[in-house]
Parts: C-alpha cells; sequence; structure tokens
DNA sequence: CGGGACTCCTGAGGGC
DNA sequence: TGCCCTCAGGAGTCCC
C-alpha cells in the first residue's frame, strides 16, 4: 500500500536509472487500470526525453519538455527497473510468451525499461501537456514534510472543523501524502485516539501530531519505506519500515508502551481499519 | 458538514 | 490439499 515514503522511494529510484534519457518506444500491454491508459501514450511520449521525475503526495510525475505523465500506485502499483537485453527478456513474459499477468505499461529507454505492473488495478497512469498539469493537482493540500504544514495552517483549517482527526489527515486536501497505515502510527505516537473530534485538539497535541508526522515518514523514507504484501522498490528491494509499526495491524497484541499492558483495539471507521492504544490513546 | 455505503480489483489467508 | 468466503484499502461518488 504506498503511501508518501513508498512513491519517495519509488522516486528516488526511477532517477537513478531514467533521468536524461530518451524513450525509444513504448507499449500497453493492459491499459485497464482505475482510469485507462490513453492509447495515444506511445505516440505522445516516443522520441521525447524525460528531464524530472518527482513526486507530489502520492503521485509520480515523470517530465518531458512538452508533456507530464502523471501517475498513482493506487494499492498495488509499482515501477519495476529492467536492464534490457537482446534476448527476450524473461521477466516480461512467461514460458508461453504471453505477457507476465499484471504489467501494464512499457517504457524502454536505451539501457533499462520500467513496467508499470498493478495487480489490482486501482493505480492509474494519465498524461498531460506540461501548460495544464497544474490545475490537476490544485486540489491537493501541503505537503506534509514542507514548512506549509506547520501550526498555523493546521490549527486555522481543522478549528471548526466536527470531523476526526484520523479522518482529516486521510484528506489529501488537508494534507496530501499520508494513507491507513501512517496516520495510525502517527496518531499512537502522538497519544491522542483516532476519532477524536478536529475542534477538540489541543495546541500540544496539534504540535504533536506535526512532530510525529515528520518524524515518522522520514524516518520510513530512511527505510526504504514499507513493505506490506507485495510492495516492492523499483529495483525489486523491500523496506523494513513494516517492522517498526507500534499500532498498525497489532490488534488484540499489546501496546508497546513500557508500562502499559493493554491490548490494541482495531475497529472500522469510515470503511478504514483504524488501530490504537484504549489506555495511551483515551478520548 | 460528516460519516456510511458502495465501486473499482485480486490475492492472501481463514474456516471447514 | 482444496474450495469458498472475507478482507485489504486510495479515492471518487452518492446518499442521508
Amino acid at each position: 500500500m504506498p503511501e508518501l515514503p513508498e512513491v519517495e522511494i519509488t522516486v528516488r529510484t526511477l532517477k537513478k536509472y531514467i533521468i536524461n534519457q530518451k524513450i525509444y518506444d513504448v507499449t500497453i500491454f493492459n491499459g485497464n487500470l482505475r482510469y485507462k491508459i490513453p492509447p495515444n501514450l506511445p505516440k505522445i511520449l516516443k522520441s521525447q526525453t524525460i528531464n524530472e521525475v518527482k513526486r507530489r503526495s502520492k503521485f509520480i510525475l515523470f517530465k518531458t519538455n512538452h508533456n507530464t505523465l502523471l501517475s498513482h500506485l493506487g494499492m498495488t502499483g509499482r515501477y519495476i527497473v529492467k536492464k534490457n537485453s537482446l534476448k527476450l527478456d524473461t521477466s516480461f513474459y512467461n514460458k508461453k510468451n504471453v505477457i507476465k499477468k499484471h504489467n501494464h505499461l512499457l517504457i524502454r529507454f536505451k539501457k533499462f525499461s520500467i513496467i508499470y505492473n498493478d495487480i489490482r488495478k486501482f493505480g492509474f497512469i494519465k498524461i498531460y501537456n506540461n501548460n495544464n498539469i497544474s490545475r490537476h493537482l490544485s486540489n491537493l493540500g501541503p505537503e506534509p514534510l514542507s514548512k506549509l504544514f506547520n501550526y498555523k495552517y493546521f490549527e486555522q483549517k481543522i478549528k471548526k472543523r466536527r470531523i476526526s482527526i484520523k479522518n482529516i489527515l486521510m484528506d489529501q486536501k488537508f494534507v496530501s501524502g499520508l494513507g491507513n497505515i501512517y496516520v495510525n502510527e502517527i496518531l499512537y505516537a502522538s497519544r491522542i485516539n483516532p476519532n477524536t473530534s478536529c475542534f477538540k485538539l489541543k495546541k500540544s497535541q496539534i504540535f504533536r501530531i506535526l512532530k510525529f508526522t515528520k518524524l515518522i515518514l522520514q524516518s520510513s523514507i530512511k527505510k526504504g519505506g514499507s513493505t506490506i504484501l507485495n510492495y516492492h522498490n523499483s529495483e525489486g528491494r523491500t523496506g523494513s519500515y513494516q517492522s517498526e509499526f507500534k499500532v498498525y495491524n497489532r490488534n488484540n497484541d499489546s501496546c508497546l508502551t513500557s508500562g502499559c499492558n493493554k491490548k490494541i483495539i482495531m475497529s472500522i471507521v469510515n470503511g478504514r481499519s483504524q488501530f490504537y492504544c484504549p489506555k495511551c490513546q483515551k478520548l
């Protein structure tokens, strides 16, 4: 489940291989994603050069002189880097020469290729002209690691809201890049119950959320993100931050705060599982 | 406004 | 070993 750290790792890895590289050709294996891959994508991208690869929220932006390829990994999307080989690349094809399951797109450069693979098809790939890409990202809130995500912004945005802190942290318009896993971890580290209404938050609590948001995300990026089920980075490596999880997926396990023996509680709110310690995160 | 239900999708994992 | 069922969740939409 790629959230900000996993997308950041993906972008950093891709950069190493495709910056300033000319696109030789693009092949759509299977255009069925959340939105259909534009059929004219290969024609548009052919012979263009990737000038920049960057992350905004959980989106990946591949920039050329004219266009921006905008991609979201959804739940199971990933970009895989493969060295080009003269031989039929067996990682693209299975024994019967059929395109491997879940490979959707192939972008070939001189020495390397990147493949977009997505099991559950919740991700997408869109293409824009550079002059109109920004309005497609204009609804996004500030980056959680930026200085824009600060006390003044936070307090201003939430002071009259009755929405729970868990749900607003998941709202990409409020802050962009967090998902269910990291929000659970941030609230545990901050000692705040996920059901707390925003307007009830004290100043000190807001400061804790800001502090731990930045701390946890940075720490996860350092560890290569989290590997759950099938997340691997573009070089096939796994992250290790999942071993740092304090509450996520620890239903009925003991709280890890020293001196606290309470069991972690799981409940479903807004269709998402939330995990918290009833003692450390009192309402 | 806020939360609930539903949608897309497939594989993992539990129960029997 | 096997089948059936449920569940996971980002993000959008619709509804009350």
